[in-house]
DNA sequence: ATACGCCCCTGGTGGC
DNA sequence: TGCCACCAGGGGCGTA
């Protein structure tokens, strides 16, 4: 489930096995992700030292000593798997990177339907590189404020749940976390953006804060190390309040017939999950 | 500029 | 057991 929360604990889990370490070998299985994994990837990898890590949006920059920061995006399965270099597990299918450090480890990148992405990109240059550059707020930043959000939902007629998904407006949200913003603000996914008062829109600005602070805190209390037994590192389990919930009764509903329960409709070919009472 | 459908790919699940 | 339809956490692209 990358989204933002997971790729801020899959980061921080790679950050306490890597940063600092010199990576030894790295090793590309298979090139054809989203977009080919650019010719000099092994290169710029192999014998450089981590430096850093950042996440911006759904996206892992690590950056290496030589002045080039690897970008990672998960896509819809992507995962990282950790473990120490010598350990007689099988390895995972769908592995296309692996890398291991001096210190021992082994660092894998998993991805079955490859929709996830490797690039590189200058450390100095992150932020202009093609798929970062158009990037709307990060939703935890002090940046992110209702006067923000409402100037980028003025004037559009389309629903709240598809521009919330839209990178360029928010950065980091995925299908699970609208619902479960839109949720606890109380808004029906449908509704036209332009439609929101102020009121709403700071409504929604603070759910959306809280959602992403909430899972992000489950995933670090979850994980000791971040490195569950299988090696996956950031996937945690999490009581979603609607999402893929349809027919449950309504958390914050106290009497279940008072709405008939979490309902699912598809927006844009994806589901969406909310409760008719409580959303409008 | 904006909005929508379609596509990329593999795997899990549930029905027959 | 096999087969098939459907669904899945993302996002880019082409077309109206």
């Amino acid at each position: 489930m990358p989204e933002l929360p997971e790729v801020e604990t899959v980061m921080r889990g790679m950050a306490g096995h890597l940063l600092g370490q010199r990576i030894t070998r790295a090793d590309l299985r298979r090139g054809d992700l989203r977009r080919p994994v650019p010719p000099g990837l092994i290169a710029a990898l192999a014998g450089a030292e981590v430096i850093g890590f950042r996440r911006r949006a759904k996206y892992i920059l690590m950056r290496l000593g030589g002045g080039e920061s690897v970008m990672f995006h998960l896509g819809m399965s992507g995962r990282i798997v950790l473990g120490p270099l010598g350990a007689n597990e099988p390895e995972p299918r769908h592995l296309h990177l692996v890398l291991e450090t001096a210190a021992g480890w082994r660092a894998g990148f998993v991805d079955p339907r490859r929709f996830g992405l490797i690039d590189l990109v200058a450390t100095a240059a992150e932020d202009r590189h093609a798929l970062l550059a158009d990037l709307g707020p990060e939703p935890l930043s002090p940046a992110f404020t209702p006067a923000l959000l409402a100037a980028q939902l003025a004037g559009r007629r389309s629903p709240i749940k598809a521009l919330l998904l839209d990178q360029r407006v928010i950065a980091g949200l995925g299908n699970i976390y609208v619902a479960e913003a839109l949720f606890r603000a109380r808004l029906h996914p449908e509704r036209a953006a332009a439609s929101l008062s102020r009121a709403a829109i700071a409504r929604l600005v603070a759910a959306i804060r809280e959602t992403l602070r909430e899972a992000i805190a489950a995933g670090g209390s979850s994980l000791r190390d971040y490195v569950q037994p299988d090696g996956a590192l950031g996937y945690f389990q999490h009581a979603w309040r609607v999402y893929g919930r349809a027919g449950a009764p309504c958390p914050d509903c106290p009497g279940a017939p008072s709405c008939g329960g979490i309902r699912r409709l598809v927006q844009s070919g994806r589901s969406s999950f909310y409760c008719p009472r409580l959303q409008r």
